[in-house]
DNA sequence: CACTATTTCAAAACCGTTTTTATTGACGAC
DNA sequence: GTCGTCAATAAAAACGGTTTTGAAATAGTG
């Protein structure tokens, strides 16, 4: 059974145009050597027959597939990661204009990440990685350090000495700090997270540059550390409420952990944006849920998509990857957690003693 | 410059083994005609090199990438769609089991949406396509059927002749009008959605089909159209709310249009579960955090594209699309935002003229 | 022991491109 | 005229696999 194939070829576009095959390449990749009547017979017989090269046989010459790949942490089932599926939406659009695709796959661990990395190099199914979610020292990042192969990360690591974006941390936990220190705050308080995580390094030193720009000493009593979770954020807003000079503010390390202080605050009866004012970080939509909406700071994820799309490639295309570090500013999400303090710290432990 | 390639082939194998390649390529591909001896030593050195076969020489002689697709809506650049996320969570989870990639593209209109495909289709890029949000008439599966290639969609259409995974949206609405009438309600109001989609006319005819189960006459003024934005949602409850004899409860499209109607409704005074019931559809995650807590109608968009992956796996490998066409019922998830009647329209009415 | 069937593998052909090399004809210079 | 030179294109050689073909070695049979 001569079983007809459907698709058409280089070589049928050539039988067209009466001319060899390689010619027809050469014209379909500009390669300017040919004359103005035989190109446009051949780029003629192309569209009438709706030609398109075959991905695989072009990139088995050239050794490259025009597709970036990015490995999802695997959601639990449950509620997919929301920063993700924008900031993949960002990459794809980006990819759009260029004429590429992205290949996605999930992994459930970091071994198995590492492992699927390491298929698709080996498989060179494609040409490059986009790395989300980076911890301190990644594996992931060691497996294509090590291989020499192409990747940008979201989110700096230990290690530098390859291209990333990554968003200003420190830089917004000042801008928080102003922010509060503007509306007449004195007492402002750091719900900060674990200290393994680069993030948390950085959100910390940006909180006490801004207390030192703002003329405020710096006092430990009113910095603590908390899981990156509602009740532990709940936890430590208590215990910073209960000191003997309370915080009128609380800058959070994440809107996770705000959104658990100010469950706690509620729950002590004071107003959240007039007795104690709460910052989150991450831009969450559930934020503007909440009651009261919660002022923020935002990355878009997106513009992180797309913007980390294309540094990757340019590093494809050989540019130095030390070239392509960028460091972008968080921008202020203003909504309703906060404002002037309507209490002084001592009538606010005062109204907390009752 | 001799630039060493540092790619291991299935030449170096054959050199290494001290077979011809051939012979590597058929044990690798257990055509079992090859000794065990020598099947061994060639293992061996697959091993030792750390061979994989390059997919794209593979691809050129067999026809296949196990690689699927999925042309994406593009986002707007603000929030992206979360069913979407959690959909290709599945459907990379159900790939992860069956060593297979999916490609991710975004469209920004009907007609690129169609265009994206061909493009996917000529290159030869992917073996089959997943077709998400589908119109009653759709074009991209016009265009797959017509070119014979293999695809699921999500979402039936006027056309069903291909394999397709669908939530019984008619007997979730008819569920959810059962439920309300349990409840106590007799004026139910329905917030639809644009006739021009598929799923809008069948929550329809699902909601229409309650009523007449519960023995409630039909009353075309509590059935409205709207867009699926939250403020349309508004819009259309205040609507209805306005009339002589308002609805005590809305059964509405889609969890985004209940959230825009509860905040209308909210906006004129009125308690959310206790005068006015509010049912979504769609089960977001959000519809936990808002106040009160949204009960809804989900389907696990997760397992949809799971099983949507599978359905298309087997479509590749053969299996008659008619035979993979599968009707799923939501599950209720009972939250807050509903209850009995505490007021009956009448009453409703006046406590609104106030 | 001659003869056939079976197993095992090497060699070659092929997939659809890109890239390199060769060939052809036209043209100008000596 | 003959000889390069140059432009344009044809022809051939990769790319890295899979699949087909066929030959040699082995086993089985009368």
């Amino acid at each position: 059974m001569a079983r007809t194939k459907n698709t058409v070829t280089i070589d049928d576009v050539a039988r067209l145009a009466g001319v060899a095959k390689g010619t027809v390449s050469r014209v379909l990749n500009n390669y300017g050597d040919t004359s103005a009547k035989t190109r446009d017979r051949i780029l003629q017989a192309v569209e009438r027959l709706g030609y398109q090269p075959s991905s695989a046989a072009r990139k088995l010459k050239r050794g490259r597939v025009d597709t970036l790949g990015i490995v999802l942490p695997a959601g639990d089932g449950e509620h997919a990661d929301p920063f993700l599926s924008e900031f993949l939406d960002g990459i794809a659009q980006a990819l759009d204009l260029s004429d590429r695709d992205l290949l996605v796959t999930t992994a459930h661990s970091d071994e198995h990440a590492v492992a699927v990395h390491d298929r698709l190099i080996r498989s060179r199914k494609v040409d490059g990685f986009i790395v989300t979610r980076t911890q301190g020292d990644d594996p992931r990042i060691e497996l294509l350090l090590q291989r020499g192969f192409p990747f940008v990360a979201h989110g700096r690591t230990r290690n530098t000495g390859f291209a990333w974006y990554d968003v200003d941390n420190e830089r917004a936990f000042l801008e928080a700090v102003r922010h509060v220190a503007a509306l007449g705050h004195r007492r402002i308080g750091f719900l900060g997270g674990p200290t393994r995580m680069n993030f948390a390094i950085q959100r910390r030193a940006g909180y006490r540059k801004g207390l030192e720009e703002a003329g405020i000493a710096h006092d430990p009593a009113l910095e603590s550390t908390c899981e990156l979770s509602e009740s532990s954020g709940a936890e430590a807003a208590r215990t910073l409420l209960r000191l003997d000079e309370p915080p009128t503010a609380l800058v959070c390390v994440t809107d996770t952990v705000a959104i658990g202080a100010m469950g706690a605050i509620r729950a002590l009866g004071l107003a959240i944006g007039r007795d104690v004012t709460v910052i989150g970080y991450d831009g969450l939509p559930v934020g503007a849920y909440i009651d009261p909406p919660l002022t923020t700071f935002s990355q878009s994820a997106h513009a992180a998509g797309a913007r980390a799309a294309r540094m990757l490639i340019d590093v494809i295309e050989g540019v130095d990857p030390l070239e392509r570090q960028e460091l972008v500013p968080a921008d202020l999400v203003k909504r309703s957690s906060d404002g002037p303090p309507q209490k002084t710290p001592q009538e606010l432990k005062e109204s907390l003693a009752k």
